[in-house]
DNA sequence: CAATGGCACTGTAGGGGGTAGAGTGCCAGA
DNA sequence: TCTGGCACTCTACCCCCTACAGTGCCATTG
């Protein structure tokens, strides 16, 4: 591909980008970019549509860069300004450094994402591997109840009320507690429940109902084990392609069905770090071929594995997303990490 | 009013809400329901337009019910099928019943609504008046890293990851945290950050840092004092009323911007219980006039007040939704009492 | 006197035709 | 190799027109 043909889908993808209509010839022409006439700009356009990277709605419409054609300027033409990159990283580094848990590290990256790039913001988290039970602890709420927190050691942290053994002291709760501790620490949730059984039948501890609500508790599908955050649906609406109601209802089908959209995309990714863009029909979801998903992976400590990025439309500036997209994810791998 | 007006008003409301185009006087006519002709119908008709109760809005096209009238059908004329209430009923004692904890049970309530109504379900929770400190927990969590726990009268659990102490051991962490228990407990936030202010200036503990972040948590401004939680936006945008994108926008908007629809709401019901109901313009939300609310009050043990309900298209079918709305808000209250 | 059938009136939805504008492809000429 | 010119094509938009639905009013009827 000659330079002047790069040159012009550069011009091209950046009007597209800037207005969302087809672009045409005298357009460019006018510009002054390029210092061409219209005719000549035509024959370069004509060429690059018979390439497939531009595509013309109809005759007498401008042209419109092709999903390949998008492809070929994020990949090698685009240049992303230093400067912006710069701000950018202030801007998410200044949200996310005081985040008091992994909880509102992931939920403020989200809104940060959101608020950044006016579209909205995913985050995924996984666990990867097996979790491990870190610290395991009972705290005597009320005369019926009792609170078990278990901490994992990827940092999560989760919470359950469970009815307190009858007429057991606190004192007595806290010695089940630590006994408890003993046995369960740095054990795999398996691990933990064949414990819990045979302790269970010794029945040392006269609690036979706590460890059985406990082992109910790690029995129960691990939900959570994928969660995903999600912010900025709202600032969709605001997007003039999605005037149409179809691809608002779409592509927030897309995001209610959680998981589907992040999985599907993070399994390609398994390997791979640094950032990923899937432009419109690339992601392969029905009626979504106008929305594009920037996609990063982030790691912590603790086998925590995520991904997270931004959900748009098609035209969006890639040279700002890209960018915004990367440092959040360097960020959260970051703080992860420290953790 | 007479009954016939009653009557035909009914069914006029009845037929708008099944399929929501403005109903002729033919259509009832053929109907059947009431033996009269078209022209007797229309008489009567325009006698309810006169009372405000129906409106055309235009000269050829039938009438639809303004809000009074819609508000005159939900206060008299509406009648609740009792097995229709009964099945309801069962459904959401079926899916509340074996929550876990509060905020399980409040986030299932808020997702039952929904896909009972088809339109957003919302449940908000206001603490009212202050809350006490009922338990305090500091958990060793890595060499690092100490997890608090604070559980309050509510039965609110609320967890931040603070930085441990330098060189402190476990059992030392461990005093710490009875003497804290002893110090907060019943205490209001107010007065726990009074005597933490005290105990960091004798500084009896060697904890300086971690009692400082601890009443830096207190300081914080409660924000989850008043927390919404939403579930359904979707469904909204398949309602066919919505099919002009400004409406679902400012519905997205009034729901994001989370408190203020429930708060402004929520007043006007601060001592009457049972089921509010708040049709198109009554609301007095801007952009909102197609927009109805129904809302119920719920309580708790422990000062918990909050307001749950859904928010839907100005038509729908008041008959099924009042009934869930308020067997839903009475089922939470049963759940969060026997807490 | 209440109910009805008839009739003229009115506003909307939707289809057809006509026009302005934008952009193209191609070709001949510099 | 680039450019100006020209014929061509397609859309967006405006306007007009008709079909239709439902009304209000009035004279008539039981």
């Amino acid at each position: 591909m000659k330079e002047r043909h790069e040159h012009i889908l550069g011009e091209v993808v950046r009007a597209y980008l800037d207005t969302g209509s087809p672009v045409g010839s005298k357009l460019l022409a006018e510009q002054g970019e390029l210092g061409l006439s219209p005719a000549s700009i035509r024959n370069v356009m004509n060429d690059l549509e018979k390439l497939g990277l531009l595509y013309s709605p109809h005759t007498s419409a401008g042209r419109v860069p092709t999903d390949t054609g998008l492809r070929y300027f994020v990949d090698t033409l685009m240049v992303v300004d230093p400067d912006m990159r710069q701000t950018m990283e202030h801007a998410i580094s200044d949200h996310l450094h005081d985040a008091s848990d992994r909880q509102a590290l992931l939920q403020r990256a989200t809104s940060e994402l959101a608020s950044l790039t006016h579209f909205a913001g995913l985050v995924s988290v996984r666990e990867q591997g097996v979790r491990r039970i870190q610290r395991l602890e009972l705290i005597p709420v009320s005369s019926e109840k009792v609170l078990a927190v278990i901490v994992t050691d990827s940092g999560e942290v989760q919470n359950r009320l469970l009815a307190r053994p009858n007429r057991i002291q606190d004192a007595e709760l806290h010695q089940v507690s630590v006994r408890l501790n003993e046995l369960l620490r740095d054990c795999e949730l398996a691990e933990a429940r064949r414990r819990l059984r045979m302790e269970m039948e010794s029945d040392r501890l006269r609690v036979r109902q706590l460890l059985q609500d406990l082992k109910r508790w790690a029995d129960a599908p691990t939900q959570n084990q994928s969660e995903l955050f999600v912010s900025g649906q709202r600032q969709l609406l605001e997007m003039p392609e999605f005037g149409v109601i179809d691809t608002v209802r779409s592509l927030m089908s897309a995001i209610e069905e959680k998981g589907r959209l992040l999985d599907l995309v993070a399994q390609v990714e398994q390997e791979k770090s640094g950032v990923k863009v899937f432009i419109g029909s690339e992601h392969a979801l029905v009626h979504m071929e106008q929305v594009s998903v920037v996609l990063s992976r982030y790691e912590g400590a603790g086998n925590v594995v995520g991904t997270l990025g931004v959900i748009g439309p098609r035209r969006m500036h890639y040279d700002r997303v890209l960018p915004i997209v990367d440092c959040t994810a360097k960020w959260v791998s970051r703080m992860l990490g420290a953790n």
